[in-house]
DNA sequence: TAGAATAACTTTCATAATGCAAGTGAAAAT
DNA sequence: ATTTTCACTTGCATTATGAAAGTTATTCTA
């Protein structure tokens, strides 16, 4: 078997994981999108192309970041959600958000800069309240 | 000329810059363990390929997120140091600390964690304090 | 001060990952 | 019954990564 760590350290780890630029896209869709079906997510801007989108997701399943489901009555449409260890990832997106904001300022536009705001304002809160959203997400 | 960015997206665009398995070692290496030199990040535990050292190298030099000097008096040792936009890179490392720390348990040795509980513990403090370091390493 | 060692790469070539376009098969809608 | 939709897969070109050896300019050492 192919070792998948490079390394006990838990960065280094971590990337092995989803050091890459699609892995946190697809969260991120599910997080602040609400997607959560193959042809969801590869509608995104950033054109995901479909091979890479199917590995991404069959990766991702496996680390058990995400899961894979049905809805009743519908045999054809896959639904993915985040596992635990997936909405985990939260903290690090926005922080990823807060660094762009601080630092790529002339590229990004103006739509997300209230949101990284507000995470800034206090962040502790503003992480229970996604993650209280998520909960009611699942119902 | 190339695009650099694939979207607007502020997550999106960080990983364009730094969303690669190598970029985010080096930062660490310079931030947790002082390196500073092309051999040092050479020498770390995930034996990153010296064509690949060199390219990260550039690239982050060329994104404005670490600076190449030399000390007086020597001409061959390249000196590589954060610059602020690189230091403020140090929020992201620990959260993706704390959640391998969470959630890749099994794997990682034991060294880590106490130093992540302390990050835990109170964020805001401990970032500031090691920003603190920052600036006495440079005297 | 001549030769050895070191620092920082570069080059070459094999392998793996990504990207693009087209194709497939089952399920659902018309 | 036929068309659409969904979730992929396949084939192939391009790009990135990895391993090993080679290069050049210092700097150290005998």
């Amino acid at each position: 078997m192919k070792q998948k760590f490079r390394s006990n350290c838990p960065i280094s780890s971590a990337l092995d994981l989803i050091g890459d630029k699609w892995s946190l896209l697809i969260i991120r869709d599910m997080m602040f999108s609400g997607k959560k079906t193959y042809s969801e997510f590869s509608n995104s801007n950033e054109k995901i192309a479909s091979n890479i989108l199917s590995n991404r997701l069959s990766m991702l399943e496996e680390l058990g970041i995400i899961n894979k489901g049905k809805l009743e009555g519908n045999k054809k449409t896959n639904i993915y959600s985040l596992t635990q260890k997936g909405k985990e990832l939260l903290p690090i997106i926005l922080e990823i958000a807060q660094w762009s904001h601080n630092n790529l300022n002339d590229h990004l536009k103006d739509g997300a800069k209230p949101f990284v705001n507000k995470f800034k304002s206090n962040k502790e809160s503003f992480i229970h309240n996604i993650y209280a959203r998520f909960e009611k997400q699942e119902g």
